[in-house]
RNA sequence: GGUGGUAUAGCCAAGUGGUAAGGCACAGGUCUGCAAAACCUUCAUCACCGGUUCGAAUCCGGUUACCACCUCCA
């Protein structure tokens, strides 16, 4: 059984979604006036990874995450560039599936943009208007923070304490026109020369918040099972999304709340933010590291951990990685002198491995005993591997666990064995040299294929390659 | 000030009452002409103080340190 660890109640929960086999999710994507870095993709790879999961439990899982593609950083930036927003957000919209598809995370069922659903949103303000849970000051409305009765329960403040952090912050200009400092914006009026869009209150954007309220409900359901983000998101993001919906609906806007933890850089452990100007983007590391590699280092930490991004960690993960790439070698390369038939030990074997990988995973996505079970598994499908005999269906069910089970990390496994008759006919010249002790010429073949970047390796079964 | 989180070997990290999973790095070994890959072996008493208990990393009390949110941010 699945447990969760949901935000909202702070407690572990069995996860069940409303309608049996079917999970709705929504995850909050990224506002596009920039490449992501590793932290914005530390969030989207968490996710992806519980999605994963789902779905190898067999849920099917309607998954929606949405671009941000209008708001002041996004106006702000395209003056900058001397484009429109517009332009701005195609741009890092198409850098995003970019960099997101090369770490192998699954395309959204729907990836809807705020600029898309402005009817929705104006039809949600209105609502809220109507039930007395927003006004209009001057063309910009705002939510009326103190009318929600649940309002800070999910960040776990008390509106008093609230209030005390929030009126520290707020301009002056703010203080004026809103009835009370825990108000915010719903819609902005337009400034001129800004992009906007008509409304009953004149020309304006919608604001940040609303419209995770009306994408969710809109392309999910009234009810979502689980909406994730970023721990930032907490307060007030996810908050004021819930103060959105739930008087409109009447009806409670999530069943499960999940934050991820964040990336941290630097000695003293900071969060990597773009506030802080300590990033590191995707795209920029992507030049020098493996995406394999990233995708790796961040889905084998737990979703609720902190991950300190570091060059060290980084080859950590390669090391791993290349381990159970060398599993996955080392099994299919014995295909070739197997004997047909199973075996009932390793058959078994294989079984247990997978129940003890659910045990783990169930237990709120804990991936770091769901990787050891794999490693676990690495280290006995390298002994069946290196057995006198072999049977080809115990290796094609090693092959097919660890391929399986390390997809839900996001990880493909493939051969990187190659078929050259060049090289065999180096190979072959290369063993005439080791039969006549030629070592000399022999390691000289040798050191000229990695150079190439290939390698040869000495096995019982003969010489074998694959690239690097 | 309010709220939440963290503290286990050189590094990452599991572990919620019974005498410390797993991985990386390091070292030694098996195999190999030498390598590579794989496998084997070695490596900690769990931030600190006090308490409960036959027994605690795990429970209780206290202390310290670090991080985050309360303001745009995954």
């Amino acid at each position: 059984m699945l447990k969760i660890y949901n935000d909202l109640t702070r407690q572990m929960e069995e996860f069940t979604p409303q309608q049996p086999g079917v999970v709705t999710m929504y995850v909050c994507g990224p506002t596009v006036y920039n490449y992501i870095h590793i932290g914005n993709a530390r969030s989207v790879v968490a996710f992806d990874t519980v999605r994963r999961y789902l779905e190898f439990l067999g849920y099917q899982v309607n998954y929606v995450s949405n671009f941000t593609d209008v708001d002041d950083k996004m106006i702000k930036a395209a003056k900058e560039q001397g484009i429109t927003v517009p332009q701005l957000a195609e741009k890092y919209i198409a850098a995003f599936m970019e960099d997101t598809t090369a770490l192998n995370v699954e395309p959204a069922t729907l990836h809807p943009r705020a600029t898309d659903n402005i009817a929705g949103i104006i039809d949600l303000i209105s609502a809220l208007i109507e039930k007395g849970y927003a006004y209009e000051v001057s063309g910009t409305v705002y939510y009326r923070a103190r009318k929600f009765a649940g309002y800070g329960k999910l960040s776990g403040q008390s509106i008093d304490d609230l209030e005390t952090g929030a009126s520290e912050h707020v301009s002056a200009a703010e203080v004026d026109q809103k009835e009370d400092p825990l108000d915010f914006a719903l819609w902005k009026a337009a400034k001129p020369g800004e992009i906007s869009w008509d409304s009953p209150w004149g020309a304006g954007r919608p604001g940040w918040h609303i419209e995770c309220s009306v994408m969710a409900t809109k392309y999910l359901a009234e009810t979502v099972d689980i909406h994730a983000g970023g721990q930032d998101l907490t307060f007030p993001h996810h908050e004021n999304e819930i103060a959105q919906v739930e008087p409109v609906t009447g009806k409670p806007f999530v069943r499960y709340w999940m934050h991820n933890g964040f990336v941290t850089i630097g000695k003293d452990n900071e969060k990597m933010s773009k506030s802080l100007h300590n990033f590191v983007t995707v795209h920029e590391i992507l030049k020098t590291v493996d995406p394999q590699v990233l995708r790796f280092f961040m889905a084998t930490t737990q979703y609720r951990r902190p991950i300190q991004y570091s060059q060290e960690k980084l080859t950590d993960a390669a090391n791993n990685l290349a381990h159970l790439q060398h599993t996955y070698d080392n099994l299919t390369y014995r295909q070739q002198d197997a004997a047909a038939g199973d075996d009932p030990a390793v058959t078994a074997k294989l079984a247990e491995f997978k129940d003890r990988f659910i045990t783990a995973m169930n237990d709120d996505i804990n991936v770091q005993n769901g990787i050891a079970v794999v490693y676990e598994l690495a280290k006995e499908a390298n002994v069946y591997a290196q057995q006198e005999t072999v049977q080809a269906d115990a290796l094609t069910g090693f092959l097919d666990l660890l391929t399986e089970l390390t997809a839900i990390f996001g990880i493909k496994l493939e051969s990187k064995q190659i078929d050259d008759a060049a090289i065999e006919a180096l190979i072959e010249k290369r063993n005439q040299a080791r039969k006549e002790k030629n070592f000399a010429l022999s390691d000289q073949i040798r050191d000229d294929l990695k150079a190439q970047g290939i390698i040869l390796e000495d096995t019982p079964q003969g010489t074998r390659y694959r690239k690097e």
